[in-house]
RNA sequence: GCUCCCAUCGUUCAGCGGCCUAGGACUCCGCCCUUUCAAGGCGGCAACGCGGGUUCGAAUCCCGUUGGGAGUACCA
């Protein structure tokens, strides 16, 4: 073991003793049976959508139990460190209403919130811990330490730095002292307890009792001395940080779970309460035959940016992840399942695939309940930063837009389920405002061809519809306009008739109904024709179907 | 390789020894409604990975096996 003064050298003269943080940072006086959880979101990339799974579950157990929630940035690795990340993170976090009750932005008692800025800490417990011989100094270089791996390998021995593999584990102090002498950088290694054959036993919040060999790998707890600042590794910060934050409840993804038994080391060496465990299975993605965790780098879908862009509403979004992690809740309407607790012991093991289509369903049933305003104010908040153009014409023109989403929607008992995200608004209802709006070019036009009726018969159908059109208030009414016209023109009564006999008419009402269908939304599927008239008014309908006519 | 974790329709959740000839939702497919596309209504296809036990009785418990996932980093 190293002379107390030789370790006392390595640290700060004024860094403190573990009593100082034990001070700042008492307990909390908080409600029986209250938890206080963490979100540890890391800035090497963008958040996932399965950051967003725990998160919710994290924020849901410390609201229902009266205690707290927190978000701790995770930036230990300042090397894979992504610019961008925090604003990134903090997007995400407001969209999906998961802002902590104490972070860097927010402040707190038990903050800094960010491990980048808790060095000194970290510090006084590594100091701790090496003074009493429970970790070491390791000046392996990353070659050493290769081919010690390598070697295990060949051996089919299990790898890592233990045993006699461990070359600095019981070094000589002078050779020690003499690797520091020369300038040679080291880390901390952490020294497993020799229990050889243990087993590592715990009872995790969602799988109930688990057990696994006890670790007797020498983890690192603090990085290289070369760098600056000095930052543990997640191991070493999980256990300082969630203690001295007085976290309970430790939820994360279920990777961590072989983790435990060295964690759990970890809080026994440094004489902390152990906290209590709840590993979530993980969101997958289905790739071939196979299941593999939803990736950050190939699955556009796993980034919380694909949902804000496509524009999906928070509320559909957090519905359908709360259904993942507790089934009960998936059978609940919206609204309920929001406002119901999430619990532990109903989450699932095995990590559910996300499905998209499932997701589409969920949040056009949510924008069906939606009133127009509602639906309005979302696509404009939407369309501020994704579709500038769409922004404006819905500021010109509120009135049409509020009109346009009125149609089979206002005083219905089903509403159309035709939107599923804020970004569908402009292929679903951009033909209600002219300049949005892509008008047919003729009797040619590919939409009107595709029909397969000819081009002379388009033509007539459509002067005699504008010739005698008439802005009438009764639906069924207006639609006899159509009838007649197609009568004349000699279509089909109804498309069976039609099909039975194909070359005896130009076509059925169906056609001759999508011929002006077409020329007033540009498209083949819209809302109920004779409300789209109405509210567009006599003159534009005259102007779209005018072009048919030439 | 080693160590953990997991295993019900295509997907998802339910089922925690008899109520299961396994249920709901999404998808898909029919049919109805209908001037289109939807929506809606009705109906249908579709699963306990396999093999052993335990038990009067197993999707449910145990063991094995297979398959999948994770960890095995100075990444988290």
């Amino acid at each position: 073991m190293l002379d107390r003064a030789v370790i006392d050298a390595l640290f700060p003269a004024d860094l403190p003793e573990p009593e100082h943080w034990e001070q700042q940072y008492p307990a909390r006086e908080l409600p029986e049976g209250a938890l206080v959880t963490r979100f540890g979101p890391s800035p090497t990339g963008f958040v996932h959508i399965g950051g967003i799974y725990v998160a919710t579950i994290d924020q849901d157990l410390a609201r229902r139990t009266g205690g707290r929630y927190l978000v701790r940035v995770e930036d230990t690795d300042q090397s894979r460190e992504v610019e961008g990340a925090l604003e990134q993170f903090e997007r995400g976090f407001t969209y999906f209403h998961l802002a902590a009750d104490e972070d860097t932005g927010r402040g707190g008692a038990y903050g800094p919130y960010q491990q980048s800025a808790r060095e000194r800490i970290y510090l006084t417990y590594v100091r701790h811990l090496l003074r009493q011989g429970k970790a070491y100094l390791d000046f392996a270089t990353k070659e050493e330490l290769a081919a010690i791996t390598q070697r295990q390998q060949a051996t089919k021995l299990p790898t890592g730095y233990y045993g006699s593999w461990a070359i600095w584990r019981d070094a000589d102090p002078a050779d020690v002292q003499a690797k520091l002498d020369a300038g040679a950088p080291y880390v901390v290694r952490f020294r497993a307890p020799d229990d050889t054959g243990a087993r590592a036993r715990f009872t995790d919040a969602i799988r109930g009792p688990l057990e696994a060999e006890a670790n007797r790998n020498d983890v690192v707890i603090l990085k290289s001395s070369d760098q600056s600042p000095r930052l543990p590794t997640y191991h070493f910060a999980h256990a300082v940080d969630d203690h001295l934050m007085r976290v309970n409840l430790v939820i994360r993804g279920d990777e961590w779970i072989s983790s435990v038994p060295v964690h759990q080391q970890l809080f026994d060496a440094l004489g902390f309460e152990p906290v209590t465990y709840a590993h979530i299975a993980p969101l997958m993605k289905q790739e071939g035959g196979s299941k593999r965790k939803l990736s950050k780098r190939k699955d556009p879908e796993a980034s919380v940016d694909f949902y804000i862009e496509a524009g999906y509403p928070a509320e559909a979004v957090l519905y359908y992840l709360r259904g993942l992690a507790n089934g009960r809740l998936a059978e609940l309407p919206l609204e309920q399942a929001l406002a119901e607790p999430i619990r532990l012991e109903e989450c699932g093991v095995a990590g559910p695939l996300v499905d998209l289509v499932k997701l589409d369903d969920i949040a056009a049933d949510h924008i069906a309940t939606l009133s127009g305003a509602d639906i309005l104010a979302a696509v404009r908040t939407w369309a501020e930063r994704f579709d500038p153009e769409l922004r404006g014409v819905l500021d010109d023109e509120p009135e049409l837009a509020l009109r346009a989403l009125a149609v089979e929607r206002d005083g219905v008992e089903n509403p159309r389920k035709d939107l599923k995200k804020w970004s569908d608004f402009r292929p679903v209802y951009g033909f209600f405002f002219p300049r949005l709006h892509a008008a047919v070019t003729g009797p040619d036009d590919e939409r009107i061809a595709a029909l397969g009726v000819d081009r002379e018969v388009v033509q007539a159908v459509a002067r005699d519809f504008a010739a005698d059109y008439r802005q009438l208030d009764d639906g069924q009414e207006w639609f006899e306009q159509i009838r007649e016209v197609a009568a004349k023109h000699g279509f089909a009564r109804n498309a069976k008739e039609f099909k039975k006999n194909p070359d005896a008419y130009p076509g059925s009402i169906r056609e001759a109904s999508q011929i002006i269908r077409i020329a007033l939304t540009g498209s083949t599927r819209s809302p109920d024709m004779h409300a789209i008239t109405q509210a567009l008014g006599r003159d534009e309908v005259l102007s779209r179907i005018e072009p048919l006519t030439k």
